[in-house]
DNA sequence: TGTACATCAGTGAACGCGCGTTCACTGATGTAC
DNA sequence: TGTACATCAGTGAACGCGCGTTCACTGATGTAC
């Protein structure tokens, strides 16, 4: 049954992918490394064989996850004016399309509270996505020093993050569609 | 074994106060109802006697956790000027005693992912809880008309909720000091 | 290059454990006469 | 007001289930000669 280095660093980055997944549609303390590994397609007895605890999987799933609103993010802001970009970024994160798929969008909205109560490695993990999306803001804002730029995306990003998750909390459609539009239009404006 | 209908009622109203600091704690999932139970000087059995699911539970629970950050921002904002009341609401929402204290605190940040994966009965008393902290802030916001003072708090709130999260995930204690500093002064001077 | 052997990816059963929920039971409380 | 009985808060054992983790095993892959 032994496959082949390749085979199994494929087999790796499969668990991995269903797990960055699978954390955000459900929750990482709701989510079994049995339903995972079904999920890529092995099963459970195998995880072992990867990753040396699911702690391990969760911090790298974080990691993994978190290059999503990066990229999401940086290809907005790529190509735009300083402040076009900023809006092109805020408008990305803040869409309804973003809301509605959280397993493919930011781990710090699908995951936060869950995130705050795990290992030091998933937060630092977090830690570093955070200030890379902190980073790619920044470099949006121009009419400010550096590090007051950096100050203002450390309050625009924290917003974004808080608007998505209530926008995901809360029961009525316009309400949510509201919080998004009213972020949005706030970052693009301040 | 019965006990009077007002100790009864004492009963159920510590297994909602021990739910309401343990979820906020540990979070939903990961807290089971035998230590909720046991923390509320209780056998487990005993459970179904007051609640009847779990799912009730957390949303009763949720309802009472959120009157904490309400108190907690009425309380700092009554008797000041509307400027100084916004003030004094984000100074005590994002001070470093809630972030350390999310057993007491805001369930928004300390549960925020979690409650947007609950059934609508949670959902509906975050929402309600949500509402009235835009509205205590909206109330704060004086050079405005009233719907224009709702959309400026919508977003206030949701920048203090994400803002608070990302203090509690982060591992640099710098950086975490740094997020909800650089929001309350955002908050203000907005 | 071909053969012998060690390695190890993946299987599937099993470990102990805690989960949410149910249930028969106890005995004090509340009610009806 | 006093007595008889129904109610039901709380107990503690048990339900089936899924959890994270371990393990003996299989057999193709990788390695050493």
């Amino acid at each position: 049954m032994r496959k082949s280095k390749h085979e199994a660093a494929k087999t790796r980055e499969r668990i991995l992918r269903a797990a960055a997944a699978e954390f955000r549609r459900k929750g990482i303390v709701a989510t079994g490394l049995s339903d995972l590994m079904t999920a890529a397609g092995l099963t459970h007895g195998g995880f072992y064989k990867h990753f040396e605890s699911k702690d391990q999987l969760v911090a790298e799933a974080c990691a993994e996850a978190l290059e999503s609103p990066i990229e999401m993010m940086a290809a907005a802001a790529s190509g735009k004016t300083r402040g076009g970009g900023l809006k092109a970024a805020a408008a990305t994160y803040l869409s309804t399309e973003h809301r509605d798929a959280p397993a493919d969008g930011c781990p710090l909205a699908a995951l936060g509270s869950e995130i705050a109560r795990c290992d030091g490695k998933t937060r630092v993990a977090a830690t570093e996505g955070f200030l890379r999306l902190v980073d790619i803001i920044a470099g949006q804002i121009g009419k400010a020093p550096p590090n007051v730029a950096r100050h203002q995306a450390l309050v625009a990003v924290s917003t974004m993050i808080g608007a998505l998750t209530m926008s995901r909390i809360v029961t009525d459609p316009k309400l949510s569609d509201e919080i998004l539009h009213q972020a949005q239009k706030h970052l693009t404006q301040g």
